[in-house]
DNA sequence: AAGTGGTCTAGACCACCGT
DNA sequence: CGGTGGTCTAGACCACTTC
């Protein structure tokens, strides 16, 4: 069950997805969503308050608030945290398939144990997997799970959704993540994997993924093709 | 004038930078802060949130507010949007200089005029700038300046802090901005500028940066060394 | 059960925009 | 000056964690 201000945050982006309010621009007042969904002007504000964050709209003191384009099509948003599969509605046409690299126990290191917050020698499952969009070759994952909290993990999940399985099946929830993004160059394996050359620099995202609790669960790093990915991402000036 | 939750959050970023709280990684209760800085709870609220959206901590129900590590020695954080000169305090010991490589106006072509939601052939300033750490090539930035809202800039400025000129100067308020990210190619001219090889990947962010009433002021494209840059981020799950 | 964060309301008043 | 967003409060009650 969600709180009223998630609802109602959840009910406008559906509209603004839907194209509703295009024309003009603009979402209605303040006073006339109180009226809409029947809740108070704070519950109104903090549902706002999630769209400006998640960059659909901005507001303007005496004016209204306003539509703002977030959505370039063939561009992935970067803020988003749900999964590759969940994550992108612009390429959910197009067939999503993992091809399994490597899928093992192993035990963290000092490095990865500092990295997940976990014990030197904790057992961590080790997933690396080509993401294939339509046959084609988009990514290269390799990620760690923290296996006191992914305790189980097999080969249909895996080249299914992981994040699909950990949020629905184990009914954890995903809190917060760090993101590391920079250009490296390619190792053989890798070029070949994603179709490059060796020794050619492509983009890197590192990401670090908490629980709402704080806890680490998944530690990963992400080699994209350059030629077909382009990231975007909304700031907003606080 | 700041609001009360502006300023408060703005206290507890400090006590958070100053380390206040590294013993037991905490923040007070709720109940604490409100009694500490005299305000409601809702006050406190919004404060946090500010603090939570920056990336500095994570709140846990029934538990407490935690500290975030969202700072890591050597990378930039992307989400800041205050220009290079105020974002970095990582680097701000070090020297920051602007060598000029263009500067002149020209009229916005349909492309430009696009994204900066002006009309074609409306004046911009075109400001190219090769930006120096410690007399070393940082980044490339390539800006163009609606002047109908930058209405004058000159040398002087645009070696100093061009962002420090609009928002004390100008008295703008920025509001918000659109980024791209992605791996490109150097040009010949531009591989010598910055110190690589012609031909070589090298990571780019492109800007849109919009004042608080949705006007599009500044569209700019910056190149930077792949070699030294590395970007972070932080991201809730809203 | 006690402690701590999360949601919601009604109402008051302020600040800014446009006419 | 009317319309619209921005801030703030006191208080009630809920939900989760910790012991």
């Amino acid at each position: 069950m969600l709180p009223k201000y998630k609802e109602v945050a959840y009910e406008i982006e559906k509209d603004i997805i839907n194209r509703k309010y295009d024309e003009g621009n603009k979402l209605p007042t303040v006073e006339e969503l109180m009226k809409e969904f029947q809740v108070s002007k704070n519950t109104i504000r903090s549902a706002i308050d999630l769209l400006v964050e998640k960059g659909y709209v901005y507001q303007v003191q005496g004016s209204g608030i306003f539509l703002r384009q977030n959505h370039i099509e063939g561009y992935i948003n970067i803020s988003n945290m749900k999964g590759l599969t969940k994550d992108l509605p612009d390429i959910a046409r197009k067939e999503l398939k993992n091809k399994i690299i490597k899928f093992e126990v192993v035990k963290a290191d000092e490095d990865l144990a500092n990295k997940m917050k976990c014990d030197i020698g904790a057992e961590v499952y080790n997933v690396k997997r080509l993401r294939l969009l339509d046959g084609k070759p988009f990514s290269i994952e390799d990620s760690y799970f923290n296996k006191n909290i992914v305790v189980y993990l097999n080969n249909e999940i895996i080249e299914n959704s992981i994040y699909s399985y950990i949020t629905e099946a184990l009914n954890y929830s995903i809190g917060f993540a760090n993101k590391k993004i920079y250009c490296e160059k390619l190792s053989n394996e890798d070029a070949k994997l994603i179709g490059l050359s060796q020794g050619e620099n492509t983009i890197i995202v590192e990401n670090t993924v908490f629980l709402t609790n704080g806890l680490v669960f998944d530690v990963s790093k992400s080699i994209y093709n350059y030629l077909d990915t382009k990231f975007i991402m909304t700031t907003n000036n606080i």
